[in-house]
DNA sequence: ATATCAGTTAGAGTTAACTCCAAGTCAAGC
DNA sequence: GCTTGACTTGGAGTTAACTCTAACTGATAT
C-alpha cells in the first residue's frame, strides 16, 4: 500500500503518517527499491490503533513510549501492559467528568427552555 | 476578591484569568479605584463554568461566542440555548467514542495478561 | 520617604500536533 | 529522451491555549 492508499483507507493525511513515523509511532515502514513507503495491513491496523488512542486524548509522547517499549521486545510486556492500564484509568476519570459535564449542560439547557417559555427571564451567564 | 484569591479558589492561574478576560470570556470584571481587578462570587461561578467546559473540550472560541451572545442581551436566549445544545451533542458523541476506546483498552490489557501468563507470546503491537 | 509587594500592561515565548513548502527523485506513458 | 505525477526529504509555518517577561504603578509597613 502506498502512502496515499493508506491515507485514504485510514482517513489520515500523508503528512501526518510521515510525521508519526518521524517521531517513532510507526517505525520501520517497508520501502520499495525506489525508496517509496510500502505499508502492510499490519501497519494499517497500527495506524487505526494510534488514531483511536489519539482521538481519546492519549498524547503522541505516551504512544511514542509505548512503541519504544515494543521495539525493546518481549521483556517489556509488563511495562507495556502497565502503561496501557494507567492510560485506561486516566480515560476512566475523563469519562466520568464528561458524564457530569453533559448532565450540567442538560440542566443549563432546561433552564434556558424555561426562560424561553416565560419570555421575561435572563440568566446569570 | 483579588486575582490571586480567585486564582487559588478556582485553581486557575492569574495569567490565564487575564487571558480569558482579554479574549472575551470574562468581560467587564470590576476594578478598584487603583485599577485592580475585583472579582465577585458571580465571576467565580462563571470561571468554574468555563473551567468545566474547557476540560470537557469546548474551545475558547466557542465559549467566546457564547459570552458574546450574552452581552447582546435577552434577544439571544434562543441562540445561546442552541449553541449549548449543539455542544452537548458533540460531547455525547465523544462520550460514546471514549466508552468504546476504554473497552478496546480493556480488551488489549486482557490480551497482555494472557501473554504474561503463558510466558512466551508476543503481540503484534 | 522609601522599600516591598501584589497588582497592572503589552507583547514575546512556549508546547503539542500537525501542516505546508521547496527542491529533488523515480517510474510510466508518449 | 522528455514530461507527468506521485513520491521523497529537511525544515519552516501554523494554530490553540496558555505562560512568561519587562517595565511600571499604587497601597502599605517601617
Amino acid at each position: 500500500m502506498t502512502i496515499s492508499e493508506i491515507s485514504k483507507k485510514c482517513n489520515i493525511s500523508p503528512d501526518t503518517l510521515r510525521y508519526y513515523e518521524k517521531v517513532g509511532l510507526l517505525s520501520y515502514v517497508n520501502r520499495t527499491s525506489g525508496g517509496i513507503r510500502n505499508y502492510t495491513e499490519q501497519d494499517c491496523a497500527q495506524v487505526e490503533f494510534i488514531k483511536c488512542m489519539r482521538s481519546a486524548g492519549l498524547s503522541i509522547e505516551i504512544l511514542r513510549r509505548y512503541f519504544e517499549l515494543f521495539r525493546r521486545g518481549k521483556r517489556t510486556l509488563k511495562a507495556r501492559r502497565d502503561l496501557l492500564a494507567k492510560e485506561r484509568e486516566n480515560l476512566q476519570m475523563r469519562f466520568k467528568e464528561l458524564q457530569d459535564t453533559i448532565k450540567r449542560l442538560d440542566y443549563k439547557i432546561s433552564v434556558y427552555d424555561k426562560a424561553l417559555k416565560s419570555k421575561d427571564n435572563e440568566l446569570k451567564f
